[in-house]
DNA sequence: CTGTTAGCGCTTTCAC
DNA sequence: GTGAAAGCGCTAACAG
């Protein structure tokens, strides 16, 4: 690493366009079309500057180049939380991708405030960053419309309502992943299934109802609504929620919990009422984060590609940058069956 | 939200400065002074520039701000990867703290490589962000010098190596802490005390290991390099140590692993051979990520306050920016030490 | 208090 | 193939 000059505040001044077109005796335009791979350079005069370039450790000023080429190179992402597994693990993936094709992620967490994530989204989209991934907006259809309209360039991951058609999207398969783990249930000889779902009206709860309600109609069995209670994706909710389960009359012998977060809340509920898993109840989740194959017993669940919804989100939004149209604006990622120890055959 | 001009790419053409300038009936630089909060503009021009800025939706160019000003208001972090809860913790706590001051992060995982990490270090800090946190970098201490004698502002978050004094850097108190994990074990009467460690020579093993010693030390017990096995932080391979610790000639009665994954991995090897946890075995780890007080026993751990850590580095790099100077350079946050159920009495 | 003006570093026509 | 020059939108002296 060379020595830099120093300016006046005793910061270095940092080697600019201007001096590598100096030291390598031609024009900055040149180098700028050196710099950005341009064909219409000459081998001899691309190899002269990339030594200089090299030499000098010099690196595009980004700003210069957003203010001037109208693109930074920058994608925002806003999301709830950053912590949950659930959002990071998005936010992994979309990271990965991006950084392929030397894009950067600039991370705006909402923390749940919309009003705050509407300004977020103004600011981010002038001047600042290229397009953005909004993880779980709660922004209405109408507001995301009117962004559309204005020619804001975004791609949303996992959204809340169902979205206009022409708001491009990706999520997960929920309807299909919940048949399938209610289907598991009923193979085992489950017929009394109870469901610990997500927030009503929520776009994943919904689908992962229809799924629920869907495989138990394929076997004849009619939903029962005291075995079917609403809670909200966190651990706290599923112990509650699971113990209200536990408690009523006709006490299920499964539970699909519609996320793993409301699974191991479900498990502890069971457990202080003195139930073995999977002996006395099973027990199927969602997501299959992390840990669900560290707890005992290991969680069967339903698998989510979380990393590679947010990888498939930069790959719609980079289309969407480059101006490509495309079909399918919406996006539905398989999900996998995880069988573990936390179901079994319903005992006699 | 009024409708945008579009330009001839049928993109939006953005509200500039000078629109709102001319609508406002003042100068650029006034409305500058009024979006940046200068005190220096008469009561009444302000309001009727906020008015208009407010009606037009004006937003500045970060770009073009970057650009003249000299600081965009990002922030670049480098991290080895986003989805470990233990680092999405700390970029949570970072994130927070930067959005407070209306600055936003730039996201770099580095996927452990020390190359890309340099590079990505050196584009981000030229004209691109502000400064940086560091988290678990790879540089060198000479490398990380020199970045410091280039100007470059950056607080290290949780240090690999002993850093330089002039490095500035933020981490947990990992000796006191271990030091009072190992002294809990203690006053439940166990003497023969395993230790599954970090890679060795990694600061936070190192001064772990010394907490671990000096608590044996003080208790009058000989650290038997019998039971303290070297690991790599991962469940994996807490599963392979615990396994070799409890397979020894005389078995350790509690195990203090250096973070909670080896934690985990050590209460499933302990579990495969049959032995209880507490009652055969007792268990200590170290972080207190969010699953520790849901796996069964809930783990005895030592909380790592790693968002704060984030913040505290925040704190750090805005000060430095700021042009402050300060004295502790390094930062150590006090950990607190959690009883929960995978520690208990020896038994006879 | 407010306006004028000179760039910040780069990309991109448009000539040559 | 290469260079000259015109900004991109904004901030920060410097005048007044």
């Amino acid at each position: 690493m060379s020595e830099p000059a120093n300016g006046n505040d005793g910061r270095p001044t940092r080697v600019t366009i201007r001096e590598i077109a100096e030291l390598a005796g031609v024009s900055i335009a040149t180098v700028s079309r050196v710099v950005n791979g341009r064909g219409d350079v000459s081998a001899e005069t691309r190899e002269n500057v990339q030594r200089v370039v090299r030499e000098r450790g010099y690196t595009v000023n980004r700003s210069a180049r957003g203010l001037s080429a109208g693109r930074t190179g920058f994608v925002g992402v806003t999301i709830p939380k950053v912590h949950p597994v659930y959002f990071s693990s998005i936010l992994s993936g979309a990271a990965e991708a991006l950084s392929e094709q030397d894009m950067r992620i600039v991370l705006c967490p909402t923390e749940h405030e919309h009003d705050r994530e509407v300004s977020l989204l103004e600011r981010l989209m002038h001047g600042t960053t290229d397009g953005a991934l909004l993880v779980l907006p709660e922004e209405t259809n109408d507001e995301l419309e009117s962004l559309l309209n204005h020619g804001y360039r975004f791609v949303v991951i996992d959204p809340l309502k169902q979205l206009n058609e022409r708001v491009p999207a990706v999520s997960a398969a929920n309807s299909s992943g919940a048949n399938q783990a209610v289907r598991h249930l009923l193979a085992l000889g489950h017929r009394r299934i109870g469901a610990i779902t997500g927030p009503n009206g929520w776009l994943a709860t919904e689908e992962r109802r229809g799924g629920y309600h869907a495989a138990l109609a394929s076997a004849g069995i009619m939903p029962d609504p005291a075995i079917e209670v609403a809670s909200d994706f966190q651990i706290e909710g599923g112990i509650e929620a699971g113990g209200r389960l536990l408690d009523v009359a006709e006490r299920p012998t499964a539970i699909f919990a519609f996320n793993d977060n409301l699974a191991i809340g479900a498990m502890q509920a069971a457990r202080s009422r003195g139930l073995r898993i999977p002996e006395d109840l099973s027990i199927v989740g969602f997501d299959d984060l992390e840990w669900a194959q560290h707890v005992t017993p290991a969680l069967t669940t339903v698998r989510q590609p979380l990393a590679e919804m947010g990888r498939m989100a930069v790959s719609l939004l980079t289309r969407l940058l480059d101006n490509q149209s495309f079909e399918a604006l919406h996006v539905e990622l398989a999900t996998r069956f995880i069988v573990r120890g936390s179901t079994q055959r319903v005992s006699a």
